[in-house]
DNA sequence: TTGTATGCGTTATCAG
DNA sequence: CTGATAACGCATACAA
């Protein structure tokens, strides 16, 4: 590491005060050119870097970004980090995870460790933050973006969809394709998940299509293997389920793989639609009708708002709905004939 | 937000100097007991949390973790994110992620990034750095684990496997069963992909059955998607391909897909083998046999190493070889009778 | 065991 | 346009 060059020494290569050094480097217009040109040759001949701790406490603020989610592990969200450091590129922002793992508790302590930095902004999943939380939020003294969600009353800024919705055009999907006894598939149940359930409980009611025992449910957490589970419970009660709306693409690939353990034709005996459409919903056998959302749209712009808004420019709109798109397959074609 | 509370606020309130606050916090052994008590009351009062930006400043030293790895959305690493934060659970430390893409170019600056802020330790994925990154970490000042793989002349620790080894013992497992045209599916070539298919050709190749032209590869990232296609292609060259080893899960999963697709049956005509063992892989039908890698494991592992070090305990062994072990499912239970 | 003086590297403020 | 001074919040070294 030899040293560490600081802007005394650059300065003093260049033969400036530090100061001038340090305005060099973040408002370059406000030196005259040549002062500025032996300025960036002693930075190079140096190769300082500033410290970003000196910055931070000088400033009162960071260039940190700091994001809150509930996992790092599902597909979900790591499509949607992607994004966010699509929209971070090139610029002078950091991003710093923070991991809820589905819990208010710890989502309101990491709030508070990330505010205690002074964050160049926050991001945040979803819209159930605790009502501590909502409150730290609301004074927070940075952009704040509510990401993979929208619905009333932001805190600021809020770039997602309506899990209800998606969910209930899913659901018309199944009907529009002659299913008639469909069921619901969920893991996980946090708010997002009984949203889903919502839409899918609404249509079917709509269409005198909805059984309240139709559905099977679980708190654990979501996985392949579980929605094998689940439709096997499911079918167990209700042998004469058609079709199955699940919470998420794991649930569906299980629910795949258990039909064919039971020699069940899908799409001709059970439908099957799934929920992210993740990479390999297309490519299964049969391809897994799922519902499109958007993730890496959702990081990238929530990046480029909070950066629109640190940065001077016009962010746009505080809410953008980004939808969500049913991506209709085979499985989901429709009742065999005679069926 | 309202104010930021500082230790001198603390101070004055339990009556003491700052820099007895300060020694509370840190090492409430060297206080006595009362005075402990009066600014553990005034810290909890006044909401106090300590400032990483004075901190790092006045130390010379952060308390962040840096972890350099290729991808967020690789099912892989994100196991191994899982298990980091296990490891740094109800300790001080932080951690910070750098994403490579795969490119070495991009490791080294960020590289440059993380040491700037003089982390308290460093985790880096792999052991193929470029020669100048590799002389920024043997001038860390801080300990440095390499994770994922094992491999001679490690920076300081080192937690992983041998990725040649594990492909070996995957390849053994597929003639045992009875395969004697195995071939190799393989995307985004990096070097460890590189060394999974020189441990399969070793093995192929002791036992008289390797064929170069019975591998398909391609430098594209790895996805369900392609696995069908790698597949299809290898079968259009070799149609009596009785087994594939494949580089990831993804793959296998891809290939499974494709091998129903193409009316093949698994494991009768075709075996497959996968690599990581993801949790989806026990829930397939067939269950494809794959390759557990610890990844979990590898990641808390890596982050007690560091904290031992740092906090002056007995880090154990340097190099700790976690080993691979080939999950054998029906996937792979042997070529039909007759085939 | 506790306190005093000082410095970490940078930037805000106000002068020149 | 450039510079001197002070301050950010905390921890080290030393003294009491």
């Amino acid at each position: 590491m030899g040293r560490r060059v600081t802007l005394a020494e650059v300065a003093a290569r260049a033969g400036v005060s530090p100061i001038t050094v340090s305005r060099a480097l973040r408002r370059p217009d406000t030196v005259q050119p040549e002062t500025r040109a032996r300025i960036d040759a002693a930075v190079a001949a140096l190769g300082y870097v500033p410290d970003p701790a000196a910055r931070a406490l000088a400033t009162g603020r960071s260039d940190v970004i700091g994001v809150l989610i509930p996992s790092a592990t599902n597909a979900v969200f790591t499509d949607v980090l992607s994004g966010l450091y699509e929209g971070i590129a090139e610029s002078r922002f950091d991003v710093q995870y923070g991991i809820t793992r589905y819990d208010p508790a710890t989502e309101e302590n990491l709030l508070g460790v990330f505010l205690r930095q002074r964050p160049a902004g926050l991001i945040v999943a979803g819209i159930d933050q605790t009502p501590a939380a909502r409150r730290l939020l609301d004074r927070a003294a940075c952009p704040v973006v509510q990401i993979m969600e929208t619905g009333p009353d932001p805190v600021d800024m809020m770039v997602g969809f309506s899990h209800h919705d998606a969910a209930a055009e899913a659901t018309r999907h199944l009907i529009a394709r002659g299913y008639r006894r469909p069921g619901f598939l969920g893991a996980r149940m946090d708010p997002r998940t009984r949203r889903r359930f919502a839409g899918f409980r609404a249509v079917a009611e709509a269409a005198g299509l909805y059984d309240p025992d139709r559905s099977e449910t679980t708190e654990t957490p979501s996985s392949v293997g579980r929605g094998g589970e689940l439709l096997r419970a499911l079918l167990a009660r209700h042998p004469d389920t058609d079709a199955v709306f699940c919470n998420n693409d794991d649930l569906a690939m299980g629910a795949l793989f258990e039909a064919m353990r039971l020699g069940i034709a899908v799409p001709g005996r059970l439908g099957i639609c799934g929920f992210n459409d993740l990479e390999m919903m297309r490519a299964a056998e049969p391809p897994l009708t799922s519902v499109r959302t958007n993730r890496f749209e959702m990081g990238a712009l929530a990046a480029k708002m909070i950066r629109a808004r640190l940065e001077g420019r016009d962010p746009g709109p505080a809410l953008v709905d980004l939808g969500a798109q049913v991506q209709a397959r085979a499985s989901t074609a429709g009742p065999a004939a005679g069926d």
